[in-house]
RNA sequence: GGCCCCUUCGUCUAGCGGUCUAGGACACUGCCCUUUCACGGCGGCAACACGGGUUCGAGUCCCGUAGGGGUCACCA
């Protein structure tokens, strides 16, 4: 039975990378009919981790990926949150120590420091030489009486090697002489994550502990801890790091500016940003952008789209496939196929996964994403409206995520504005172009039906009975009754404005071209 | 700096000694389709970091060099 985890800090967002780590675990868990398990990493003290939990939690749930147990599901091993099992860490600190596997140390910090960069100006490393450890109670008592104060230090082996097999990168030997004497108690007693990580993997199950590579280094001494106390290992897989934009360096949430020089990021966060704009969805500079998982969903991204895209991040099933559903990711991935190097975060390459998938949706499915941001953008009132579900289906795969649908804001309301350039171009310009749009005005006044074929047959009559080509009046006409250059089928377009809306937006145009 | 990891088109990747004049996808780009835009179709550009080995034969195995990255807390 396979159990993993994923144990995110309480920090108040999804970062896109902690995605992709979570996803193989849960694929790795729900392959095999195992559990998923989020465990709450809220040691830090954090104040209100309530606030900070819930986007993530949302995040999860947005995804659609479940976890077996944690926050509000609960579970047979609770509690989930970390700072609530400070006991039994506690408790895990004194049975090393008992077993000689860790002593309490008195040193203080300014002292280490000191050394440290004593070290560091004489070019060695720096190797504590347990010059504080108390060897026995006496030794204790009489730091104590110094005022000093005990940490809880790992006596870590100082010869042989610590082998470590993993799942993604193979055997990787570390030395034990170059690890130090890790603290796991801190001198107030409150445990640290290393010990407290490992005592919770074990009292949950954890079978393949599958993280981020910058836990690598970490590894030996938690392998120390744990079979210190007699535990089993875990199954390790190492991850690559998600790395930046264009980059090679990790993707953090820290570097904004920097991503904002990469176009398909810049163009990205701009085409948010547009449509948070329009539908009044409140975004904060911190969460709202395309490292963090909530961007998306605000900005109507499909869960799967995103998923099939961090799947790809680091993984492939034979390099031609990649498009995948979710069913089809629980049963093809392995850990086998997961890189070795780091994949760099390409935001274009995500658009058009998403692009892809919401073109391949139903109409109904598309209209069902499509309404709330039609609606918070004040476009309809209700998703009943059926123009609404005429402009999605004449929009085609026009929409790439479902707040484009302000792209056809002039299909819903009045005034239109109109594009400077394709005015000029296509109704200002032409010398024949306000005769003939008046002309067709009146084609139109006489006009009984007016849906889109009957549209197509009255201009196409009166490109005849005026002796033109269609081209010379169909720009003009896209041009006067939606403002821009581009759109869908000028026939459908007509259409769904109705009759009395082209008559007077082309009457508006004619004006508009006589004041210019 | 120590330790560890990584290295195929701009990017994600396929490749597990010969079928590689290196394949697919995104991006870019030419043409076609077309009333615009988008889609689609057909093309194009573009990579094995470098140097030594091993081998009849190396992108594929070994060593070295270079480069990149991660990590070195009484953070998680």
């Amino acid at each position: 039975m396979i159990r993993t985890r994923f144990a995110p800090s309480p920090t108040g967002y999804l970062h896109i990378g902690g995605v992709r780590t979570a996803l193989f675990n849960w694929l790795l868990a729900k392959q095999s009919g195992g559990q998923f398990i989020l465990r709450i990493d809220d040691t830090d003290a954090g104040r209100n981790v309530d606030a900070a939990l819930q986007p993530i939690l949302d995040g999860f749930k947005w995804l659609g990926m479940d976890w077996d147990e944690g926050p509000e599901v609960g579970g047979p091993h609770g509690p989930y949150y970390q700072s609530q099992r400070i006991e039994i860490h506690k408790a895990a600190v004194a049975e090393l120590l008992a077993s000689g596997h860790a002593y309490r140390d008195y040193a203080r910090p300014e002292e280490l420091q000191a050394e440290r960069e004593a070290a560091e100006k004489r070019g060695e490393r720096f190797f504590y030489d347990r010059r504080w450890m108390a060897a026995d109670d006496a030794a204790a008592s009489a730091m104590e009486a110094e005022g000093r104060q005990a940490t809880i230090r790992l006596k870590m082996p100082r010869e042989g090697n610590c082998v470590i097999e993993d799942l993604v990168r193979g055997t990787v030997t570390v030395a034990w002489e170059t690890e130090q004497d890790h603290v796991i108690a801190r001198t107030d007693g409150s445990p640290l994550y290393h010990l407290a990580s490992v005592i919770d993997d074990h009292a949950f199950g954890i079978t393949h502990v599958v993280r981020a590579e910058e836990h690598l280094p970490n590894t030996p001494r938690q392998i120390f801890i744990l079979e210190s106390l007699g535990y089993p290992r875990p199954q390790y897989a190492h991850l690559p790091y998600v790395a930046e934009p264009g980059g090679t360096a990790k993707l953090s949430k820290r570097k904004l500016s920097k991503y904002l020089k990469n176009k398909g990021f810049a163009d990205l966060l701009a085409h948010g940003q547009r449509i948070a704009q329009r539908c009044q969805i409140e975004t904060s500079e911190d969460t709202f952008n395309p490292v963090i998982v909530d961007f998306y969903r605000e900005i109507g991204f499909c869960a799967d789209a995103l998923l099939n895209y961090l799947l790809l991040l680091g993984w492939s099933l034979d390099g031609a496939r990649e498009k995948f559903t979710v069913p089809e990711m629980i049963e093809l991935f392995t850990l086998q196929r997961v890189t070795k190097s780091p994949a760099s975060f390409d935001p274009q390459k995500l658009l058009a996964f998403q692009s892809d998938h919401f073109a391949g949706l139903s109409d109904a499915d598309r209209l069902a994403a499509v309404a709330p941001f039609a609606i918070g953008a004040g476009l309809v009132q209700s998703a009943d409206e059926p123009v609404l579900a005429s402009v999605v289906a004449a929009a085609g795969d026009r929409l790439k995520v479902a707040g484009d649908i302000i792209d056809f804001d002039y299909c819903f309301q009045d005034p239109i504005e109109y594009e400077a350039k394709a005015f000029q171009k296509r109704i200002v310009k032409p010398d024949d172009a306000i005769g003939l749009l008046q002309g067709f005005r009146d084609v139109v006044s006489a006009a009984e039906s007016f849906d889109a074929a009957a549209a197509e047959k009255l201009l196409k009559d009166y490109c005849e009975s005026a002796e033109i080509q269609i081209g010379q009046i169909i720009h003009a006409v896209r041009v006067a009754v939606t403002g821009t250059a581009a759109g869908f089928g000028v026939f459908d377009t007509l259409a769904i404005l109705g009759k009395q809306r082209v008559i007077e937006r082309i009457e508006n145009a004619v004006k508009k071209a006589a004041d210019a």
